[in-house]
DNA sequence: GCCCGCCCATACGCTCCGGTTATGCATAGG
DNA sequence: CCTATGCATAACCGGAGCGTATGGGCGGGC
């Protein structure tokens, strides 16, 4: 018997009653059911969540985690509804560190020209795929090559990589950067993604490296300039800050930006945004 | 009927697999059963999510939303179980723009000594409640009352506030700021909780204000100088930034920082927390 | 110390929900 | 025009889940 969102609607309601008779009185049902459903979801889950002695209920500890964590399900379940009978369409699409760049705004005001009926929402995420593989986001902005046995995607951008350094580096007088000299240097890499930009270098002759996870600290570690970091030319207008310059790498290949979408799954707004990144692209 | 996990089990098998009959077979139920699920998704939310020709489905624009509303919910559930059947516990402690601030470091330390059972994890999030309605996390470092019919709460640090400038700004020579000063300067608030910045100035000696909601862009816009901040102390460690720097603002109220949970709801792992936060508090 | 009361677990019976199979119906393709 | 395909509907059925009733453990009152 798989997990039901009756199980966690019986186990909020338990825990926030403080007792089974009550919490049977809030959703409705009697004292026997809301033994028994807890019962169930605790051998679903094989663990106890709440600790019956009579007269009192003592919430475990992991009982106190599924606890906060079936707030969160329900509560987007809720939102789910909530939007659904709205009848409003939107179209949540990821990204994670920059968008489509410069392109972002031309993007967003066409869209809305365009297909005014669905709104359009740009959410940056922490993760690489950006939000695809969570299932937050229906249609993400890549800069790796996602699986393609899961996913489909077209190229729609190619963004020249630069450096960013701090304003007070030597390099930030330069006008480029080539490969080989990053490799004196230390770079600071995204926990995550940080593979692809160290393939640029061949073996032998990479760069040290420390990690990040967030723009932000990226963005803050290098004002310091104790390291430099390779990005897409589109963090640079869309992250502008004071410290920190961005200089071409002469001699990189550039990074592929990609639209991404669950495999074989498109419908009228994915499509509608697919090609209106594809025509930004061909007209730039 | 209330919604449940199965109709969207079904919603997100049908657009998977392209057809009633197949979502029914990588469901293990029969097509009929398929059919009459989504049929009554379809009239619990009040909208069409997929029209069905024969031959064909098309996803409709609030399908679309659903649907990816739907595999969040669904990964969330997943999540859920995967996490209670692994039998570990996790606090997660919210806060939306500094956490403890310098006890942060000190109260992670003991807690993972007196409780190693359970992972505090600590989620930034961007609500003013840092995710306490929103059901993210059960105990939150907020900086304003929660409302007292909902929340219960108890004072863990006060803060001075200081006022946030740019590094070339005349201000930033100066030992302290008063509050009429900044009366004069534009003011970047919080979009959602600015108010109760807002309320340490009489009426009509307010600052002219500009909008923000993102601690990144917040500083991103006073080391421009346009602006100037507002903020409790802990945001200095917390955030360091070149190209800003921090005043104390010698005339204004300390912020309390309180640590708040759902009204009587309480459990061994909050209770370390409030404890932990507590005597830090009296330490300090 | 005993009894009573409170509250949770279990048993039993029933209802209706959700499943299956069978059939009808629309449409596209040969 | 006929057939194949795929969704909707109808009729039927089993069991999940609910309610009522009851038993049992424990604490508090007298």
């Amino acid at each position: 018997m798989p997990v039901e969102l009756r199980h966690l609607r019986c186990l909020v309601a338990v825990v926030e009653e403080g007792s089974l008779t009550d919490a049977g009185i809030a959703l409705g049902v009697s004292q026997a059911a809301v033994s028994r459903t807890l019962a169930a979801l605790e051998a679903e889950l094989g663990v106890t969540l709440v600790r019956r002695t009579s007269r009192e209920l003592a919430v475990t500890d992991v009982g106190a985690t599924v606890l906060a964590h079936a707030r969160r399900v329900l509560a987007e379940a809720d939102a789910l509804v909530r939007e659904a009978r709205s009848g409003h369409a939107v179209l949540r699409l990821g990204y994670a560190w920059s968008a489509l760049g410069r392109h972002t705004l031309p993007f967003q005001r066409r869209w809305d020209q365009v297909r005014p009926q669905t709104v359009l929402q740009l959410v940056r995420t922490h993760s690489p795929t950006a939000g695809l593989a969570e299932g937050t986001c229906p249609l993400s902005v890549v800069r790796t090559q996602p699986d393609p046995r899961r996913y489909d995607s077209v190229i729609v951008g190619l963004e020249r990589r630069v450096c960013a350094v701090a304003a007070d580096d030597p390099w930030a007088r330069r006008r480029s950067i080539r490969l080989a000299e990053i490799s004196d240097r230390t770079l600071l890499i995204d926990e995550r993604t940080g593979t692809t930009t160290l393939s640029m270098w061949a073996e032998g002759e990479r760069p040290a490296t420390e990690p990040t996870n967030d723009v932000d600290d990226w963005l803050t570690v290098i004002a310091t300039g104790r390291a430099v970091g390779v990005t897409a030319e589109a963090t640079v207008s869309q992250y502008p800050r004071p410290g920190v310059v961005y200089r071409p790498i002469r001699d990189a290949e550039p990074i592929a930006v990609r639209l991404a979408w669950w495999r074989g799954e498109r419908h009228p707004a994915t499509d509608t945004a697919v090609e209106l990144a594809t025509a930004l692209y061909r007209e730039a």
